[in-house]
DNA sequence: TTGAAAGCGCTAACAT
DNA sequence: ATGTTAGCGCTTTCAA
């Protein structure tokens, strides 16, 4: 037979309402009480019934996670941002329900709308790129579900998780730099991206800054796929001893793995003939060979400080901030000194 | 203001307890009172509460995902299989709780225990690795929760869905030896994964019925991933010239990658020079250059039809069975006539 | 084929 | 600091 609360409060000798004060965190409770009730909780293996809390207390205890599965980055990145989402319910004992969203799509109002009349969710975490689709925020303002973003672009008044990604790409620039590289190229990730806007920004800042001129043909339009990689880098490695650059720094890691790739193919080894760095910190940037110099972005934590920030502010823990977490770069094997 | 049941009965001119008929596909509601009822919710656009469903009807009307995040397969497989039950989830208004499971962990009873005490799911979708492993089997069948499993290896008595991956290995390797191909490498993935199994089996099918004798050389142990694609192939090709293979059947593609890579620093031409193949089919496979050749794996298909059968087990539609889908070649560039 | 009453396990509002 | 009462929105049981 199932424990309830009843059972409990009569084991702790104090009413229902007290066994809930204490199971909600209330205040006004005797610490003394409080520890008698939690003791009968444990003793008693009770688990409180998700729904009958939810029916009565007017909320769902679920935390919604929005991603775009039109054209969505690597999987591995929405899987670690998954990973920490799920993590961060399950301290606050939350759950976690995953939508795909397909922006853009004509019946997007409605599956948000769906999903919301059909699941409550007490807040929605929103991840890239979708975390700036003007339509879904209006919406979710609208039927006042809370949000918070994982790296969204607009961030005045909004809440969630942000790396600084052009101050990361310009570092990694002028590591490049550092070793000797004048002739750096840069592969674009999908246009309107956040990512690929912050990344191109911060390649720019390091050539300015070091002085070094852009030039165009050195930047080349991918679209965070291997693929496209290995497109922007026949075009890139084509252009002749002379005007071929000595390093690249591709948007992501699948797209250094297709520079990489062509760099093979042109006879080029690296990083002795060229160098290469990538972004994210995907697994597959250590399994490559060499392995791969690329920004470590901690996906994983960006979700769960994300979800962090909407059920504090559920929970009346101040407003929810827009926190900032650290990048670092990972210098691998990729990249050595210009040839 | 919300729309309860109560509502559409007025509305309808019932009583709640018809609504509740309809809504739950009852049987005994004349259907002339069934479209009147479906009538006024369309109108009044009423959702159900779910926690309210859930409280009085003692289900959850969850279905939980259990996944391996030890040593899991590829992400992108899991996220496919994640989106299939999900869509089999909302065809029947029920919700997805993904559960990351680290198989071997010593807290691994506890965490399947929390699950089910907290969320009580109705219903659970294992994936491999976890299909087959048996402290988690017997928890949940002592707990009495229905479970059905994608390509599982024991298959007495499970329900879930399956796909002849030893047919379809075989299949793939007769494409090889119809091309020539006598010298054929197998790169295995992880030990005692079923996937490995079958695929090294379905090779030696292939051999076998060939009358081609199997060099153990030519069997090279990998783990699924692109690195330990690398280092196996790094083996077969270091065998020289007369030894070494000139077709490689990857246990799936992510190693296949891995080895085309190699196959590129030993100066081999894909597929003049080597022929490579895989298994899965994931976006890397048609990204690749050459694109790889592989055995599609339909694995959002694969999820959603396994969700499906423990929802119907769930709604008395029959016991659930084990369904098998079919398998498919890519043929595409990464393969030719033998040297 | 339909309906009335009771109650699922918890919390809100209001006592004390 | 703690208890009492009345529901939350649905399904169950039983009756008609």
């Amino acid at each position: 037979m199932r424990v309830r609360l009843e059972d409990v409060a009569r084991e702790a000798g104090v009413s229902p309402k007290t066994v809930s004060r204490v199971l909600n965190d209330e205040a006004n409770v005797k610490d003394d009480t409080r520890q008698r009730v939690l003791a009968a909780m444990e003793a008693m293996d009770y688990h409180p019934h998700p729904s009958a809390r939810s029916l009565a207390g007017n909320r769902s205890f679920v935390v919604a996670m929005l991603y775009d599965n039109n054209d969505n980055p690597t999987s591995s990145y929405l899987a670690e941002i998954q990973d920490g989402v799920l993590e961060a319910c399950d301290e606050y004992h939350y759950s976690m329900m995953v939508r795909p969203l397909r922006m853009g799509g004509s019946d997007f109002i409605q599956r948000i709308d769906t999903l919301i009349s059909r699941h409550h969710p007490d807040g929605v975490v929103l991840t890239p790129p979708i975390t700036d689709y003007a339509p879904l925020l209006k919406r979710l303002g609208e039927r006042g579900v809370p949000y918070a973003s994982v790296s969204p672009v607009k961030r005045r008044g909004c809440i969630g998780v942000t790396m600084d990604e052009r101050q990361a790409a310009r570092a990694m620039v002028e590591h490049l730099i550092g070793l000797g590289h004048r002739r750096i190229a840069h592969v674009l990730g999908i246009a309107n991206h956040g990512a690929s806007r912050w990344r191109l920004a911060g390649y720019r800042d390091a050539l300015a800054a070091a002085g070094l001129p852009e030039d165009p043909e050195l930047v080349v339009q991918g679209g965070f796929t291997f693929g496209s990689g290995v497109a922007a880098a026949r075009q890139l490695l084509s252009l002749g001893k002379r005007k071929r650059p000595t390093a690249v720094f591709a948007a992501n890691d699948d797209m250094a793995a297709g520079v990489m790739w062509v760099a093979g193919e042109y006879g080029l080894k690296m990083p002795r003939d060229l160098s290469v760095c990538g972004f994210d910190d995907t697994p597959l940037a250590s399994q490559l060979w060499p392995a791969l110099t690329t920004v470590r972005q901690p996906s994983r934590e960006m979700g769960r400080l994300a979800a962090l920030q909407v059920l504090d502010s559920l929970r009346g823990r101040g407003p929810g901030r827009l926190v900032e977490v650290p990048y670092s770069l990972e210098l691998r094997d990729s990249t050595a000194a210009a040839p």
